[in-house]
DNA sequence: CGGGAGATGGGCT
DNA sequence: GCCCATCTCCCGA
């Protein structure tokens, strides 16, 4: 998408998560810059997604899915791992699209650093947990404004056919875990799966 | 390149 | 106390 996120990240999550393929997310750390092209995401839809972290209501962990759109929400998975999501909808109404996998278009050396184990470039950021490493994505940036903070969201490149299909990782969310709202594009060497 | 086991700690009931 | 919006290691190809 080479439109400024700005203009779109007002709109309904599932258009959010469709527009954010092909925009440039990166990170200007003290360590150098890092980011890449977004090219797979999941849509968190609102209080009745059995999926998502909001289904709790409104907790110290979701807060920030309630706040503005434009935001980072940033959790810990599986103990060990980082997740960021872009925050969408109204403030008020719980909702977020996760950034699932990036093609690296900068900083690759810095990414390979923060990433030693990965065996080519395509496994730098071919992950929600993998990206946040690569591009030194902590929890304390949660809440950070995607569109003016070190870590943002910035007009990419033209994005190619968008696939979609159901979420990943889901499979505790019961009739919720059919819903085709995981997208990438179509071809692309760095999704996930 | 792919499948399976295990790691690890915060969030929530 | 159980449940994760995941990844790495190790093995075989």
């Amino acid at each position: 998408m080479t439109e400024a996120p700005e203009a779109f990240l007002k709109s309904d999550t599932l258009t959010v998560a469709q527009r954010l393929i092909g925009v440039l997310l990166f990170h200007q750390s003290a360590d150098g810059l890092a980011g890449g092209f977004i090219v797979e995401t999941e849509a968190y839809l609102g209080p009745d997604d059995r999926a998502s972290h909001a289904s709790h209501g409104r907790t110290r962990r979701s807060e920030t899915m309630f706040g503005p759109p434009g935001f980072a929400y940033i959790y810990l998975i599986y103990g060990m791992y980082n997740c960021l999501n872009v925050v969408t909808e109204p403030e008020g109404y719980p909702a977020a699209v996760l950034i699932r996998a990036l093609e690296p278009c900068m900083g690759q050396d810095l990414m390979r650093r923060r990433r030693p184990r990965a065996r080519r470039e395509e496994e730098l950021a071919n992950g929600p947990g993998k990206l946040c490493q690569a591009l030194g994505v902590e929890r304390g940036m949660n809440g950070w404004n995607l569109c003016t903070s070190a870590l943002r969201l910035s007009p990419g490149r033209e994005a190619g056919e968008i696939g979609a299909g159901p979420r990943i990782g889901v499979d505790y969310a019961g009739s919720w875990q059919e819903k085709p709202w995981r997208f990438y594009e179509l071809g692309n060497r760095n999704l996930s799966r």
